[in-house]
DNA sequence: TTCTAATGTTAAGGAATTGTTAAGATTCGT
DNA sequence: ACGAATCTTAACAATTCCTTAACATTAGAA
């Protein structure tokens, strides 16, 4: 999959320029003139990256940055701003509002890949870190959302952290030591029984054939 | 385990002090003056971090990382550049070249240990797997798993552990002293046939052609 | 070969660990 | 502050594992 970029000047000369740039690096580009037309498009395309001029007419960027970030299909969304090299008021507005770094105008083509690429590359790692699937269960740790065959489960807490530790590494064996200081933490001393309530609680929901006991050692997920 | 930093860069002084900040949290640190000695050296101590200086006589940081990049053996280890502050080519270029990250001179010493902290904790999650192969029997530790011919076969867990000792060192032999140290542990009594039962539960698993009694010494995979 | 100490085999009882349930304690949002 | 959701505990049940003891077999020394 490709990546999608949006970029957003009121200078149709810039969106040119670096859309021709990116385009050539094999991205996806969509374009908008001012900020209203930004988060029209972000809606209907869910890029991935977002280049936000901050000075534009109608709506400037750092507001349109803050009603993008109020849209939750774009939580993972990486918004940069782009600025006249003097402005220093919008690193700071434009980090309060949400946006991840800014670029400075004018834009050397070069420094604008390179910096584009690091963003892309920072999406990956957490592209993977957030959603685990393993037996027909997916698990969004960002999310905090669990669905199994279509249908999302509810886990409380402790059960989703417990949860996420024992899908952190799929097959591994947690030693109830390793368990308590995880999802406890090491200053917080727990009857014994409390571990099996919430493993029965993750078996009830999930069924039967997902966690292992190894007695005496601990608890894994049964490849 | 500790980790290794591997520290490159012409001026002898920068190497002392960073050297001296990271020695002092625990980490084995080598050195390099240039390029060509980064090389060497990162083939030989195979670091899990390289920070490298850009402005190197001989080589310069950006060549030596393109050729780190390039062996395998180090495909996990991080890549972090060391950069005068104006220097926005290392940025471009480095980034490229695979680096990971970059810092910029001067660093200050508390900066640098929580990035090297970071980067470091990054690491954890891949720690190798603790596998074992012998005769189409494969041990992991970690999952508390053994496979033989492509299916699990399930081991209590002072099984598992004599099972774990046997593999220890393949070959050699283990007395009924050392095996009783080991899994029994010194404060344990046992009588004579409990090792005997033991031993016979794995032949049992795995077969009569695995585990080779050297009567009145012990016991030993027979190669 | 014969004898003997060391090891192999088996099944069963007891010990240790985990599963289950419900009730009490705690936390959280409204 | 109240009710609801969540977490913890305790008592008991169920299960698995470990050890033992009694007896059989074997390897190697005499």
């Amino acid at each position: 999959m490709s990546y999608k970029i949006l970029l957003v000047d009121d200078d149709p000369d810039i969106l040119e320029i670096i859309g021709y740039n990116l385009k050539k690096e094999g991205y996806e580009i969509f374009t908008a003139e001012d900020g209203f037309i930004a988060i029209e498009q972000a809606k209907k395309h869910q890029p991935n990256l977002i280049i936000l001029d901050v000075m534009m007419p109608n709506m400037n960027g750092i507001e349109a940055c803050t009603k993008i970030r109020e849209i939750p299909e774009l939580s993972k969304t990486i918004i940069t701003f782009l600025t006249a090299r003097s402005e220093d008021y919008s690193q700071i507005a434009g980090l309060e509002a949400g946006a991840d770094d800014y670029l400075t105008k004018p834009v050397k083509p070069k420094i604008l890949l390179s910096k584009v690429k690091s963003f892309l590359r920072r999406l990956e790692g957490e592209k993977e870190a957030s959603v685990i699937l393993f037996k027909g269960i997916e698990i969004d740790s960002k999310k905090h959302k669990v669905v199994k065959d279509g249908a999302e489960l509810k886990f409380a807490r402790k059960e989703f952290e417990l949860l996420q530790l024992l899908f952190s590494e799929i097959g591994k064996v947690f030693t109830r030591d390793e368990i308590m200081n995880t999802v406890w933490g090491t200053d917080v001393f727990i009857g014994d029984r409390t571990i099996d309530v919430h493993i029965r609680k993750l078996r009830e929901k999930l069924g039967n054939d997902i966690i292992e006991t190894i007695k005496g050692v601990g608890y894994r997920l049964s490849e």
